[in-house]
DNA sequence: CGAATTTGACCAGCGC
DNA sequence: GCGCTGGTCAAATTCG
């Protein structure tokens, strides 16, 4: 990764899309984020990229640098701390048992404590995708836990969690209520393994040559309903927002 | 028949 | 303290 403290707008070649990279870390639901509009318009590719911050400190100052087809975005927090991949379930689990049993207080205020850092400190990006279909599919197997109606929205949230053994990661998806053709998927946490072989090789453009450091694929910027091979003119209705995320 | 999804209930956090 | 909202659980249901 090239530009230490900044958030990049990177082009790459392989997929025809962008990614929008950061080492921020977002602190607020995804339909709050603040909207910024970055207009990319002397690329032919788009007519113009839509780059959202999560952060609620976003610092709106853009700089963009045609000629490398990158956009950079100064960051002003600091890099979030990110080794922790416990499990979440099982710690929900926990902490309902061990508070059933009235706990002292001070145990519970730093288990309460504990639990808001791991929420900070758990990695997350969201991008955008317009899309017909709420679930892209990204590599990875997902089952579905839960889906909720939103107050500040009239579609549903779904959420889905990594069904591999152990793996913490957890999505969710909502269609965004300004332009219901474009799904938001927010992503939570690091998968603590590879992108099972099976789907990997359903996954139907290229190779996964460009993994985000989180180790998500590229290609779940892309809509692919069924499995079947999409051209690139098919690509370039699809209007793919970089992940946002820290390192 | 096992896996995945649906959906109502429950819970925690937050603002008033 | 109370109500609202979002996140998760888990039983019931559907799907492959």
């Amino acid at each position: 990764m090239s530009g230490e403290d900044a958030r990049e707008l990177y082009y790459n070649d392989s997929f025809q899309r962008l990614l929008f990279t950061s080492n921020d870390s977002f602190s607020i639901a995804p339909l709050h984020y603040p909207s910024q509009y970055i207009n990319y318009s002397d690329t032919s590719l788009y007519g113009s990229a839509k780059a959202f911050s999560l952060t609620s400190t976003y610092n709106s100052d853009l700089t963009i640098h045609p000629r490398e087809n990158s956009l950079v975005i100064p960051s002003s927090n600091e890099a979030g701390n990110e080794e922790e991949s416990a499990d979440n379930s099982k710690k929900y689990k926990q902490s309902k048992l061990e508070g059933g049993d009235g706990g002292d207080s001070s145990k519970k205020i730093s288990k309460q404590k504990l639990k808001a850092e791991e929420k900070e400190s758990a990695p997350r990006f969201a991008f955008m995708t317009k899309s017909e279909t709420d679930h892209l599919e990204d590599g990875y197997r997902w089952r579905k836990y839960g889906q909720k109606a939103l107050k500040s929205s009239p579609y549903p949230r779904g959420y889905y969690r990594c069904t591999t053994q152990k793996c913490p990661v957890k999505k969710h998806v909502e269609r965004s209520f300004e332009d219901p053709s474009i799904v938001i998927t927010t992503y939570e946490g690091s998968h603590n393994h590879h992108l099972p072989a099976s789907l990997r090789a359903n996954l139907s453009i290229g190779s996964p040559s460009f993994l985000s450091p989180l180790n998500y694929p590229i290609h779940e910027c892309y809509e692919d309903t069924n499995g079947t091979t999409r051209s690139n003119d098919y690509l370039q209705h699809s209007l793919t927002l970089g992940p946002l995320q820290h390192f």
